[in-house]
DNA sequence: CAGTGGTCTAGACCACCCT
DNA sequence: GGGTGGTCTAGACCACTGG
């Protein structure tokens, strides 16, 4: 399949990598429209590696070449490829070239709420209130919202499933400012969803992935023995501002959840 | 303590927020040495952070002021910048500003070996080789390094203590071509610093973090009861041609370790 | 040595936010 | 409307890699 795509320079060369380059996945850039150039590049790119267009272990032509095939300024095609190489989807290296990374792709972790996870896998999440008012808060949330120790707070429990199987318990702290937020608000859309509704947009978070013994009622509510294992995330997020707007303390089932990640060396 | 650092611009504004820009801590930018300019202005100015010379929920003068102070290019600037907004130190938004994000800094997940990592903590760390030898690989290591089902590869199994407490067990399987690696240089170095000396430099790695109950002998390797729960990490690791060189299978006693990860909207 | 990505500049125009 | 960050251009020079 890659043959028609592929973008010979020389019949026998071995001195000179064969390299790659679909000019027809590129044929409907749109220099004028809302969508950045550098991201339609990204994509239009993504989707090429992913098809298998540009195979796995495949060479890219150099950033000069493209540029000028896409009639496009070096540096956004950089800032294309650099997206990419973020995304641990290529490498490259000075003097070289760029290369595609071999091996399958995985989602990575986003920015996003467990229920638009579970929703963007076709799962039909549904969620359960469990608790849901005000209360003092604790040190270690008091310190990660900024507020004084004993502060009120919104405490707020839930029971996510998917498929009818439950999948996670969530713990959230909010400011009192989301006092009103109802039950009813909670099981019909995910807490971020809710927020950003109200004017909130979470724009950086901070997770500590960790591991425990299940306690209390959480055995139950995930259906699994006691004692056993679940995977834990606690996470603080922060709005526009830089302000902390919500401390969350999770359990998950650890045969139905996983975090992955993708690390790039600087 | 930021009264000093502080750059005023008028006397009793309040329409115009205060913002901050500590000259001092840019009188140093070497030019024309080795490292890059918007490096050095990344160093300088996460350094004025963490100290609180810039406070939390502090803003920074607008980009083009900056360029003009430290007289140099926009773009440099821009891209120091954006290298503290991915590590989740700072917000930006259209039409806003720059702002400090409030909250503690924490150490993010960076791409070392656990060995680097309990050495950069000061730890002093030690190994103890399980097993070394080469075996058939199992289908999903088979499929990650991109070799035949059943192909021989090398097989690694490490204890990892810290402070003479046992804290993970470390699977590893990696190509044949490093058979010749002993049990000697793996207990007196990280597996990432010998494959360096080798040429192998890891580049892009895929993790999958999640938890499981502690079984056969891995109880008595961490020093936990039996069916007590593991953090465990899933990896692959990637070199500069993009070449899948290492698989990793580790479970982590879950009071002594944890992953910390910053995202950022995009 | 030629070729590659890495850095940097000096402009330009635009989209968005707040007042 | 005025100010901010977001995008894009068209160059330039350098550092590293490989044969």
């Amino acid at each position: 399949m890659s043959t028609d795509a592929r973008h010979p320079r020389r019949e026998t060369a071995v001195s000179t990598p064969e390299t790659y380059w679909p000019d027809e996945a590129f044929a409907d850039l749109d220099r004028h429209g809302p969508v950045p150039l550098y991201f339609q590049v990204t994509t239009r790119l993504e989707k090429a590696i992913h098809s298998g267009v540009i195979p796995a272990g495949g060479r890219l032509e150099n950033e000069l070449a493209i540029s000028e095939r896409l009639r496009v300024s070096r540096p956004t095609v950089r800032r294309a490829i650099q997206e990419l190489v973020d995304k641990g989807l290529l490498v490259r290296r000075r003097g070289v070239g760029t290369q595609v990374v071999q091996g399958k792709i995985s989602r990575s972790v986003e920015l996003t709420s467990l229920y638009d996870d579970l929703a963007g896998s076709a799962d039909e999440p549904t969620t359960r209130v469990l608790s849901l008012d005000v209360r003092p808060a604790p040190e270690e949330v008091a310190a990660a919202l900024g507020l004084e120790v004993d502060s009120d707070v919104v405490f707020l429990r839930r029971q996510r499933n998917a498929n009818g199987v439950a999948v996670a318990v969530l713990v959230n702290y909010l400011p009192l400012e989301f006092a009103d937020i109802t039950s009813d608000q909670l099981e019909a859309d995910g807490l971020y969803e809710i927020l950003r509704r109200r004017g909130v947009t979470i724009r950086v978070a901070r997770q500590k992935i960790g591991a425990r013994a299940a306690v209390a009622d959480e055995p139950g509510l995930l259906g699994i023995p006691a004692h056993s294992p679940v995977l834990t995330m606690q996470r603080v997020a922060f709005d526009g501002d830089g302000r902390a707007f919500e401390f969350g303390l999770h359990c998950y089932h650890p045969a139905l959840y996983s975090f992955e990640t993708t690390l790039v060396a600087r």
